[in-house]
DNA sequence: ATATTGTCATAGATATTATCTATATTTGCA
DNA sequence: TGCAAATATAGATAATATCTATGACAATAT
């Protein structure tokens, strides 16, 4: 008889592939992990692991059988949850992919009235890209992901949460400030700064703009990073501009909201979700995290009629 | 911990509802049965069975903690049919639901053909009614249906077989007999005889012929029955019609053959499927039955497209 | 070449636990 | 009340998961 035993740890030592480490994870011996693995092996008649090469590797007939463990221990852990929530006990952790375009101005307007409410809920949050979430979403090492959809990933469903305007931020210099009407096709200098290539906002500015073969010669330098509160203040003191979403504008001081401006032909709108796997637990704790986000939103953000949403993908 | 033992426990006492005939399904003793019960729901703080009717029933938590204890199980038996799938070992027990006019002329045509080239294979037949096949797809009693689709049923899967045509089977008393042009607008006369009602090739006989207020008045007595030869020999005995699937009709004695006659101005065809659901396991078995069905029909039969797929539902 | 280190496997002892038989308790019903 | 059927409990036993100590092997350094 397969245990349940056996099948975490074929999938820690696939985790970590390394025996000793994988026992560490598991918190037994080594030599207790290695026996397990072996009866498992002998018992089903499949060599999962090829011991002679360093790191580990699991044979081409062991992935196919951890990746069915991981199934069956998801569902496993998904027992767990929903004994919890029979139980009607809000606790347990939730494991929180988040990108960096949304983390540092919607984190701060919900996790604190979150953890107040339900205190015995432990949050980890992690800043990743989307690519980052999806992959960790399906290794089960994160519960959710809060980033911009749709994605068009079969295997991911998305619950939207707000709907944010995409905005233009300029340099007071720059001359698109004195204008009193902005088209999106004014977006075509080689003036403007943009994240790299890693980031969703990135593309959906391109694909808002028609962006696609820009030159920034323009500009003093090239700066290739994540974090939109770094352009902001390298526009402030080196000019020309960017977009930058709504939320990231209620954040600013007085001073600096006077350089937004919005579009006059169109209000673009990035769709921001909440996204798990088909196969997700923790049901409640996530209806629970996704009532508090959009209390915690502004109003105006839970409509999606007030513009067009922009695709990224 | 939860053990996969322990799950298997509750799920034979939610089906037998009783835990000395559970016991001796699991093949362990009664008491062993009640205390891994109790250790459980100990373990877990959730009474999972009201012990204090009889027949035993789940508590209204426990119905949920087995409903997922069945999934958690039904991924654990599929890795033991990917197991053997990746050893290249067919064999295993097939379970096969297929409905009642299709299970005497389809079955011959293949069951044979099948044991023979994969011996090892136990193929359990159960000839039920398209609703008892979907509900025991569910709770995982069979492993596919043969029945008519399309079914419009989200959590099940079809592929389809073959098209076989629906045609009329007459007595030669029958006025319809020496018609040499027969439209569905024939149908309509009350001396038809049907299948009862749980039969969705009574369905598709009503939907074609739009016979859905029919009063069957002029028949010698009504017949509720559940097979397709009954009604052939009733028809030659005592008069009338009735529609028959175009399998049913190769199966029958030349002097016979001579009374079915097809529709002039169409060509009902009903789509007859293997259907899983979407969890289903055995994937190698099922991929080579299929073959052998279709390499058992006759040929033109796999062709959609001489005709019109009736729907049924 | 030899020693060292890192890694997984094996052996034997021990603790845990799943299961058994025998029996007690509970429940439903005549 | 008494009987039959059903589940729970107790104590013994068998199976097994885990532990520590050690062996075997390969890669790397001395």
């Amino acid at each position: 008889m397969i245990t349940l035993t056996q099948l975490e740890y074929i999938v820690a030592v696939d985790t970590h592939r390394h025996f000793v480490t994988a026992s560490e994870k598991c918190f037994i011996s080594q030599p207790t992990l290695s026996m397990q693995i072996k009866k498992l092996e002998e018992n089903i008649g499949v060599v999962i692991f090829d011991r002679t090469k360093q790191p580990i590797i699991p044979t081409v007939l062991g992935k196919k059988i951890i990746s069915q463990a991981r199934v069956i221990l998801r569902e496993a852990k998904k027992m767990k949850y929903l004994i919890k929530e029979l139980k009607n006990d809000i606790s347990g952790d939730l494991r929180i992919g988040i990108i960096p375009t949304i983390a540092p101005y919607l984190l701060p307007l919900f996790v604190g009235n979150y953890k107040k409410k339900y205190p015995d809920v432990i949050i980890k949050i992690e800043e990743l890209v989307t690519e980052k979430i999806v992959s960790k979403l399906i290794t089960d090492e994160i519960d959710v992901g809060i980033l911009v959809t749709p994605l068009h990933e079969k295997s991911i469903i998305e619950r939207p949460l707000y709907y944010e305007e995409m905005m233009i931020y300029t340099n007071n210099s720059h001359p698109l400030a004195s204008k009193s009407t902005i088209n999106v096709k004014d977006i075509a200098t080689p003036e403007i700064w943009l994240l790299n290539d890693g980031h969703c906002f990135r593309h959906q500015v391109v694909n808002l703009c028609n962006l696609h073969d820009l030159q920034t010669d323009k500009l003093p330098f090239e700066f290739e990073g994540g974090a939109l509160d770094t352009l902001i203040r390298i526009i402030d003191k080196e000019g020309g501009y960017t977009l930058i979403p709504e939320l990231a504008g209620t954040d600013l001081l007085k001073n600096k909201k006077s350089k937004i401006k919005k579009f006059s032909n169109i209000v673009p709108l990035r769709e921001v979700s909440i996204v798990t796997t088909r196969q997700f637990a923790k049901t409640k704790l996530i209806d629970l995290l996704i009532d508090s986000i959009k209390l915690s939103v502004p109003k105006e953000m839970l409509n999606k009629k007030r513009g067009t949403v922009v695709e990224w993908k």
